[in-house]
RNA sequence: GGAGGGGUGGCCGAGCGGUCAAUGGCAGCAGACUGUAAAUCUGCCGACGAAAGUCUACGUAAGUUCAAAUCUUACCCCCUCCA
């Protein structure tokens, strides 16, 4: 074993470890357990995406070997916007949309986190409640001072923006001594040694690292991981529907599965190393495979992150979806609520044109949006590429159903009946 | 406070009186090939319309003109340099 923790010796097998400061001192450091460690987590939107799920399974890691997990809501700071990296500032939001933000990152973060009291339960705190209060005169005079602004305009983050001409407002620019005074804090209220961050933190973490050796003489450590990128290169997360929610209310499980049993060949591995609970030596055996065998590989990643984000108990029906969808199964899927659905009213005996079904059930944006669709032969009803001009009958029993299909992966179920 | 540069579709970025719904690139969507993958090729990519066409859009608001993203004025915002 390469490290005396088990934590980072786990942490680095999976692929979680970018850099760090002092590494042989933090994994003596981390031999003892019920250690805290921070993720400060901005909240900028009212649910976390696949973005943050990297940090969020280095803190399940953490705590799953008995340490204590300490999650950051930025309520202060997001009030600012962490202009690292960013090529644009970030809008401001007000509070209300903050404190709204803040409830659904919460219960985004209960799947993956067992929050408690207990000796390795995890924590979240709001740095709204000491940043709000910061007295500046008294701010600038103890911590400030430990600041160095040419170290400031040094960092990486800073740098890329001045080099580039792009605004710093003074605002973004106080970002990272607040972050600084985060750990500060959190060092001093709970004794946590450790923050975590992704690898364009680490200029921000090792800030509050060197504020709390220069003003209280103590060391602590940084740890950042990798960014998620897909073997190409790109920004895991987003898809055409935008980014990948955590959250329910965004994104259905059913979706979320979808994304995971569609990453890229080169990218399962990996994937399956960070963000599933399987024994590594488990995976290790998988990485020879190749080809379609795949496929079934990146069945159990996406039924292992869904269990663990969704609960194992949203998977029967997202298998029966599944197969109804990409399957011949012909089963009632009339009953699964991942399928969105169509209802042709009782009392409307007229035939509908399958462009205002496209419209109306929200599957394309306009109607031009539908009828380029439709030209492009990419619009079928069980299986069947329909015109332009198709009309559903109106003579559809109650009980019968149709499957409209908006390319190989949107589909829609039309019924007769009201929506429930 | 002074001088200069700029704000164009999801992003980058041309255009600088009519031929501009606006070149090009990226992103996206669809089709073909496949494995619900990648790569590649093809088509599409403001709204409404069957179509002709109509409407809405180049920071905001007024104006000049038969005609404005393009000219004028005011305002807002951003950037650079000087003080």
């Amino acid at each position: 074993m390469k490290y005396k923790s088990s934590f980072l010796n786990e942490a680095e097998a999976r692929g979680f470890f970018y850099q760090s400061t002092n590494l042989e001192a933090m994994d003596e450091f981390l031999v003892a357990k019920g250690k805290f460690g921070y993720l400060g987590i901005d909240v900028t939107a009212k649910s976390l995406h696949v973005g943050h799920l990297i940090p969020i399974f280095l803190l399940r890691l953490f705590q799953k070997h008995g340490h204590r997990p300490i999650v950051l809501a930025g309520g202060g700071t997001t009030k600012i916007g962490d202009p690292s990296f960013k090529n644009t500032t970030r809008p401001i939001l007000t509070d209300a949309e903050i404190a709204e933000n803040m409830k659904g990152v919460k219960s985004c973060l209960l799947p993956f986190l067992r929050f408690g009291d207990g000796d390795s339960d995890a924590v979240m705190v709001n740095n709204a409640d000491w940043l709000d209060e910061l007295a500046y005169i008294p701010f600038l005079r103890d911590i400030g001072k430990y600041f160095s602004v040419n170290r400031m305009i040094g960092f990486e983050s800073v740098k890329a923006k001045l080099d580039a001409n792009d605004s710093l407002s003074f605002l973004e620019f106080n970002y990272m001594a607040l972050q600084a005074y985060d750990f500060y804090k959190l060092y001093l209220d709970k004794g946590c040694c450790i923050q975590f961050g992704g690898q364009d933190q680490w200029g921000n973490i090792v800030f509050g690292v060197e504020l709390i050796r220069k003003k209280l003489g103590k060391e602590v450590f940084g740890f950042t991981n990798p960014l998620l990128t897909t073997s190409g290169g790109q920004k895991m997360g987003k898809t055409a529907k935008g980014a990948v929610w955590l959250s329910k209310d965004f994104l259905s499980a059913y979706d979320f599965w979808q994304y995971w049993r569609n990453v890229d060949d080169a990218d399962v591995i990996k994937l399956m190393y960070l963000f599933t609970d399987i024994e590594i030596g488990e995976i290790k055996k998988m990485e020879s495979i190749r080809g379609q065998e795949l496929n079934e590989i990146k069945k159990i990643l996406a039924d292992e992150v869904t269990a663990v984000a969704h609960g194992r108990d949203s998977l029967d029906e997202i298998h029966r979806a599944a197969s109804g969808v990409f399957g011949n199964s012909e089963g009632d899927l009339s009953e699964l609520t991942s399928i969105p659905k169509y209802f042709l009213k009782n009392e409307n005996c007229e035939s509908v044109s399958v462009t205002d079904i496209l419209v109306e059930s929200n599957m394309c944006v306009s109607r031009s949006d539908a009828k380029r669709l439709l030209r492009s032969n990419a619009v079928c009803i069980d299986g069947e590429v329909v015109a332009e001009d198709y009309k559903i009958s109106a003579n559809l029993k109650s009980g019968e159903m149709l499957k409209l299909s908006c390319g190989k992966k949107k589909h829609l179920l039309i019924l007769r009946g009201e929506s429930k």
